[in-house]
Formats: C-alpha cells, sequence, structure tokens
DNA sequence: TTATTGTTTCAGAAATTTCTGAAAGTTCAG
DNA sequence: CTGAACTTTCAGAAATTTCTGAAACAATAA
C-alpha cells in the first residue's frame, strides 16, 4: 500500500468526517484506508502510513471490530494479523446508522417516554409534556422506520433510493391501496 | 419560566444529545428550553435558567438563528428581545437533516468526484476509485432521497412514516408499478 | 523455559472544543 | 448628545476528547 496525493485526501477527508458520524479521526481515517486497500494491512502498517502511534491504532481497530466492520486474516507462515474492510458500503451504512440509534435515539426515547408518564405538577409542565410528546413520536417514527429499512433486502433498498423523488407518486398510489386505514388519523 | 426537575431532565439530555447532531451543548439546552417554554424567553432569563454565562447565550441564539429556529418578539415598551422557538417539530427535524447535510455530505461528495475525475497513477488507485465510487453513489443516493422526503408534505411524510415495516410490501406493489422500468437494472 | 514477534492497555500529554466575563457595540428616550 | 438598557465579541480559561508510548500481556517456536 502506497500513500498518493489522492489515496491520502481521501483518506484524511474520510477522517474528518468520521467524526461527525459517531467515530474519532483515527478509527475514520482507518477505515478508509481498509476500504480502499485491496490487499489486507498490518497494523504497523497502518500506523506507519497514517504517521500515528501504534497503541492508536489498536485501539481504532477494537473500535471498527465492535462495529463488525473489519475481518482479520492471516498470512501463511506469519504471525501477525492482517486486517481488511468487511461487508458493503451498504452494510457499513447500516453499522453506523445502527449504532447511531442505539447510542443517540434509545436512551433519548426512554427518557422521553419517563417524561411522558410523569405526572404534570401545574400548566407549564403541562404544556412542556404536550411538546415532549411530540419530540417523542417523531423520534419513535423516524426509529421504526429506519429500522424497517434497514430489514430491507439490498436490491429493494436500491429500488427505494432510485425511486428519489418518485417517493411521492408512490404515497399518492398507496393512499388508494391502503387508503382504508385512514393514515391521517393515525398521526 | 420555572425549573422543575422534569423540565431539568428533558433540558440537560436534549443538550447532551444535541452535541451528537451537529450542535453543542449549549445550543441544544437553550434550544429545549425554547421548545418547552409556551412564553417568549429572554437571554438574561435563559443565562439563570441554565446556569451559563451571558455570552454564550448569545453565542447559543446566534447559532440557531443560522438555523433559522428562533422567532425573536418584542414586549411593548420593553427594549429587550424574547426568544421562541419556531415551527414545528418536523421543522426543526428537516433543518437539522439539512444543516448535516450541508455541513457532512456536500463537501464529501465533492471530494470524492474530484478523485473520481483523476486519472489512476497504478493498479492500487484504481481500485481505490473504484471503491470511492461506489460511496460516492451512496452517499449521492441517500442525500437525494432525503432531499426528496424533505420536499414531502407532512402529512405525505406522515404517511410514510406511520407505513414503517409496510415499506416493503409498497416496493412490491411498486415492482409491478414501474416494473417496466427494471429497476435492477439501474443499481 | 526463554526468546521473539506481535497486540493491548492506560496514565499522562497534546489538541481541540466550549465557556466565561469584561469590554466594546447598539439602540433609543430624553 | 448623554446615559440607560440591552446585546455581541473575543481572548484566555476550563473542560473534554484524542493520542502517545512505555509497560504489560499473549502466543508460539525452539
Amino acid at each position: 500500500m502506497q500513500m498518493t496525493p489522492m489515496i491520502e485526501s481521501f483518506v484524511y477527508h474520510f477522517g474528518e468526517m468520521g467524526s461527525r458520524w459517531g467515530f474519532n479521526r483515527t478509527v475514520g481515517q482507518i477505515y478508509a484506508l481498509l476500504v480502499i486497500s485491496e490487499q489486507p494491512v498490518c497494523a504497523n502498517e497502518i500506523a506507519e502510513l497514517l504517521g500515528i502511534s501504534r497503541g492508536n491504532v489498536s485501539m481504532g481497530l477494537k473500535e471498527l471490530g465492535s462495529w463488525q466492520l473489519v475481518q482479520v486474516s492471516h498470512k501463511p507462515g506469519e504471525r501477525r494479523e492482517f486486517y481488511h474492510s468487511r461487508g458493503s458500503i451498504w452494510d457499513m451504512a447500516n453499522r453506523v446508522f445502527e449504532e447511531r440509534r442505539k447510542r443517540e435515539m434509545d436512551p433519548t426515547l426512554s427518557l422521553l417516554r419517563d417524561i411522558m408518564m410523569d405526572e404534570a405538577a401545574n400548566q407549564e409542565e403541562a404544556y412542556a409534556q404536550k411538546r415532549i410528546a411530540e419530540i417523542h413520536d417523531l423520534l419513535e417514527n423516524i426509529t421504526e422506520w429506519t429500522q424497517s429499512l434497514q430489514s430491507l433486502s439490498p436490491e429493494k433498498l436500491n429500488t427505494l433510493m432510485k425511486l428519489g423523488s418518485g417517493v411521492g407518486k408512490v404515497l399518492e398510489f398507496t393512499d388508494k391501496f391502503l387508503g382504508k386505514k385512514d393514515p391521517a388519523k393515525q398521526a
């Protein structure tokens, strides 16, 4: 593996972006490297290519492992481990969604639910509860929905993605198809 | 506005969550406060209720303003400004999506596109480009798709959300409806 | 067992992000 | 113009996150 300018810019940028998506810079860089390398890479080489400490690489790989995004392999006669990205880009996106849901949505939903169960002590709290219920419902919808997307087969997902703004049309169609359930009243 | 334990737990939690969604703790707390307060609140009161500095409040409100999430109002005869959350929870979610897209997706897409235009210098770069193209296509799909969701009316969005795992069924249906276009080949 | 080659851990260092508060800026009534 | 009431700015302080590297640990061959 060689760090050409092209590869470097990709890896660094992915590192920056990574920190937005729930993992730190190093983790992002390591993953980027593993994704674009056709050959599995060993930990020392990662540290060297990225110019970071060996310990940092170890922690990054551990994190990626917990996300099930790396595959470990061995070369015959060698003791050290070689790492490679695992699964498709789709899989990776799914992992990110799932991880974020677990870390961000679930605890929030649980807190909001607790608050909704409480008795409002006064008018102010009653209003607050109303708003909190709205937020809860929205987050719950988003959560359930992304989960149902994740359970779709990649082909179906792709169809859905390619549909793009066609989603609107499909919905009009769906309204007739599922119309008897009167979705508006479920709001 | 009174800081009861209920309101406090909501505001603090929202602050923590906020930092995951692209704004810092203070911004999250301020927004939470404005959302659950029926009455507009002035900057000094925000600082007092949250126990943070007046300057910090000013910066937070400025940030929220740039996201178009606050409404400024005045009381007759008073010079100071009163702040209130603006738009529905849906609107707020949309702003967050849009803001994140602008900050995270667009620059990345642009970088990936640049890399895809470059001439691969060797076999390694050629492989890297192939992978980068995959990532680009995925991100572009997600971006376009969320944009098309954002342009849907709230009612339609709600229908779609409530559909949940029904999305699979709709797709089967869609396959027949749009089948002539053979979505599989667009992959 | 010991030497070798590799990985992991974690305390403290470094870097980054966020917050404070005093000073500067703004607006308006008189 | 002046002063009162309010807001914004920004340099440095504080808090938080991330990274390093040396020491501990693990696995294997001889």
